[in-house]
DNA sequence: GAGTGGTCTAGACCACGAG
DNA sequence: TCGTGGTCTAGACCACTCA
């Protein structure tokens, strides 16, 4: 019977969700200790930290060294539209900085710029009460932004706006997207578990003359979002597939 | 001195990735057993296997229960492109099977039909080598499909073009994306870790009618692929964002 | 300093795969 | 049957948080 023999960290970690979702534990409240929860379900400390590690690879636990295990708030999820068009259905805090940073790495190749090239960026971070929810970087050549919006803390915005903000006469938006493990500055910027995947959103935008004069990269841990993208198709698309 | 000291399953994680970046160790060949592994880097077995979690979770490695840990061949990215066009740079190997199923649980919401209504399902596995690679499956009402194009087992095949296929007369397609941990049937399919993440797509298609004709569901191992939108913006796009 | 999670050990026993 | 990975135990010690 393998189901029923199944692995004692599932068989915990079910007990636990379904508490949750009943109500028995609520939102933003500390669970009891990992010792105290060993003794309760009579599993040694591992065991019961793999239960939680699937919980928190859900993004149903955040785990806080030195405090404890927390049920994370129920995620309001982004839905970021593409074509730098936003719907949002929530409302996040959103703060941004903005810094002047030099072109260098992978932002080289996006933006087809010169290494070193000046760019400004700006950083937005997301907050659903005061847990972080998720992260944009916009980076823009500094001669077509020439600290136009600069440090507005927009506050209280649209979620999916994050990215979704075009500042300049725009022709193309392309927009990759991929599942990949956070870095260890996003993780520890969203206060994330390092193997909880994140949604990354790369959008690079042209304007009418072909040049490359936006690139956004958006982070949004795990099951916290999706990104929808409609296309209408005209007669003559139609006719290509066929 | 945190980073000198970090925990040993990096150290023996990173040791190992460089074995395989090197080519100390090729694709396709079978690491010594945990046992001996353990041994080699004189840490105990669950610590040695916490740091091949690391690599499994990076897709670095593939564990076969009874048989090792093998080292997985460098993964073929799948770029998937929207709006139902494809253009894949690799070929693998695409099977096809088709099966009669009846609506239910999440597809009667997404082909918005009544549960038990019958279904053709086309189930998509791509491979590389021969390993499992990406897993598609395609919904139609049976009405719209009668047996059209049936069990082609259509053999080698863009690889992209998985999902890339409508099949009737369209005049939308709304692509969802969101990165999710996969099933455990996705996990056992494509024989990877149930905590590495996949990119899921959904794609709902709809006719000129406004019905909903196919949905498609795509599942692409963790760092295994990509998906790329691209908008056009018409000259009314840019003025209503204004 | 008390309490928490983070990491690790040195085993044990079970389940799967191949000969 | 034998070697493999899968799961679990019952501790130990370290690192972080907060009073």
């Amino acid at each position: 019977m393998n189901t029923s023999v199944a692995s004692r960290r599932h068989a915990i970690a079910d007990d636990l969700r379904t508490q949750i979702a009943t109500g028995h534990i609520k939102a933003g409240e500390r669970l009891p200790s990992e010792a105290q929860l060993a003794a309760r379900y009579t599993v040694s400390t591992p065991t019961l930290r793999n239960a939680l590690a699937l919980l928190q690879a859900e993004g149903v636990v955040e785990k806080v060294h030195g405090k404890g295990n927390f049920i994370r708030h129920p995620l309001p999820r982004i839905t970021y539209v593409g074509g730098g068009l936003a719907a949002s259905k929530t409302t996040l805090d959103v703060s941004v900085r903005t810094t002047k940073v030099r072109a260098r790495g992978h932002l080289t190749d996006l933006l087809q710029v010169a290494a070193g090239t000046p760019l400004t960026e700006f950083l937005y971070l997301s907050h659903a009460g005061k847990s972080p929810h998720s992260l944009a970087r916009i980076y823009v050549p500094r001669d077509l932004a020439p600290a136009a919006t600069p440090g507005e803390t927009s506050g209280p915005k649209g979620a999916a706006a994050l990215l979704a903000e075009p500042r300049l006469p725009l022709s193309e938006i392309q927009e990759s997207v991929c599942a990949r493990l956070p870095t260890p500055t996003e993780a520890a910027t969203l206060r994330i578990s390092s193997t909880l995947a994140v949604l990354a959103i790369t959008r690079v935008a042209t304007d009418t003359t072909g040049r490359i004069v936006e690139v956004a990269l958006l982070a949004l841990p795990g099951d916290r979002g999706e990104a929808v993208f409609t296309t209408q198709l005209s007669t003559e698309d139609r006719r290509a597939e066929g």
